[in-house]
RNA sequence: GGAAGAGUUCCCGAGUGGCCAAAGGGAACAGACUGUAAAUCUGUCGUCAGUGACUUCGGUGGUUCGAAUCCACCCUCUUCCA
């Protein structure tokens, strides 16, 4: 079976990603879908960065902007549809550009993880949560040890969502964690070739998140936060880094300047996360912004790798 | 000018004679991650060799077997009175 060619563009945030997706999307021919968990909602559109109508250049952007924040989401609903527009594309004669910076959702979506069906259950959930304050963290590891010892060993006491979770799939589905893994693998249907924004300098990278959420400001990232807390929001947008930050300004408990200095340093460590989690893929070809002196001098690199990629499957 | 108080490891901050390289928090760095993932969680965090040594608690000197902790003087800061 020949599989479909995907590019994907990754790295934490501010790396520059976007922008690199619309140029590789113009000389591809491509279409670009973001691995957003944010972006995937409508609104808010200067907290998640998202790529202005000028700067998408006519590229269509999918999986972006469709979502009320009173809805949840999840990385399955994302994979389901995210294949299908990978497909969409594929069948257009177009090449699929899938640009993000969520590293599960890009994982899950391009290494085709098969996710347990069915084992989403917000009231098991509540409940074992419950007992997990009643019990202790402790009491539920040592009870799940006995069902998978394994998965057991990884959990920590204080990660409850972990704990929880390992329940639910086993109640809901009857595998547990250690057998999910296993069988959540399964051949991908995708020739990726993956391009990585990164920083050889740290300290470039995170100049250019304190710039950017400078700039977020000035583009009127109060009033749109102000808009975003007054109305009713599901847990997933609620995670959003840019208003929760806001909050205790908006509330007179902070300044500011506060605020700002918050907002910011959340994004650093934010983006810390997600070079952890992108390091350990090993097909990553990284791109160093801060070798470059022009921004046309990456392009030519990453078209290079791209163009590779693309070649490479039509052999 | 006088009075009171404070100066602790990158930051905040506990510690008032030995159990102190010094609680706790933050930052930073590293890591984990399979339906909340922009979330959640873990480890390291004075230096060096790795169960020990060495340098640190504003500065200098002193008391003591022993000091971040006590004393003296000095420097800096804060508040109050002039």
């Amino acid at each position: 079976m020949k599989k479909i060619p995907v590019i994907a563009v990754i790295g934490p945030t501010a790396s520059g990603k976007t922008r690199l997706a619309v140029e590789i999307c113009k000389r591809f021919n491509g279409e670009a879908v973001s691995a957003d968990s944010m972006q995937i909602y409508k609104g808010m559109d200067i907290a998640t960065a998202k790529p202005t109508k000028e700067e998408m250049c006519n590229i269509p952007h999918h999986c972006m902007d469709f979502l009320e924040n009173d809805k949840s989401f999840s990385v399955a609903d994302y994979q389901k549809r995210a294949a299908e527009c990978i497909e969409r594309i594929h069948s257009s004669g177009k090449i699929p550009v899938v640009v993000g910076g969520t590293g599960l959702y890009v994982d899950t979506l391009l290494n085709n993880i098969k996710l347990s069906e069915d084992s989403f259950n917000p009231k098991l959930r509540e409940q074992l949560f419950k007992r997990l304050e009643n019990e202790g963290a402790n009491a539920l590891i040592e009870e799940y040890r006995k069902i998978d010892p394994v998965y057991a060993q990884k959990l920590h006491e204080n990660n409850a969502k972990r704990i929880v979770r390992a329940f639910e799939v086993w109640c809901t589905s009857g595998t547990t964690m250690t057998e999910q893994l296993a069988l959540s693998k399964q051949e991908s249907p995708y020739n990726v070739t993956y391009i990585g924004l990164d920083a050889k300098d740290r300290a470039c990278l995170y100049n250019r998140i304190n710039r950017r959420v400078d700039i977020m400001l000035e583009m009127g990232l109060e009033d749109e936060a102000r808009e975003y807390l007054s109305k009713e929001n599901a847990s997933t947008s609620a995670q959003a880094i840019g208003y929760k930050e806001l909050k205790p300004y908006f509330d007179g408990e902070i300044s500011l300047e506060k605020a700002t200095e918050n907002l910011k340093q959340a994004t650093r460590r934010y983006a810390k996360r997600q070079l952890t989690w992108f390091r350990r893929n090993e097909c990553i070809n990284w791109l160093y912004i801060d070798n470059y002196q022009s921004a046309d001098a990456l392009l030519k690199d990453a078209f290079a790798i791209a163009e590779r990629g693309v070649l490479n499957e039509e052999n």
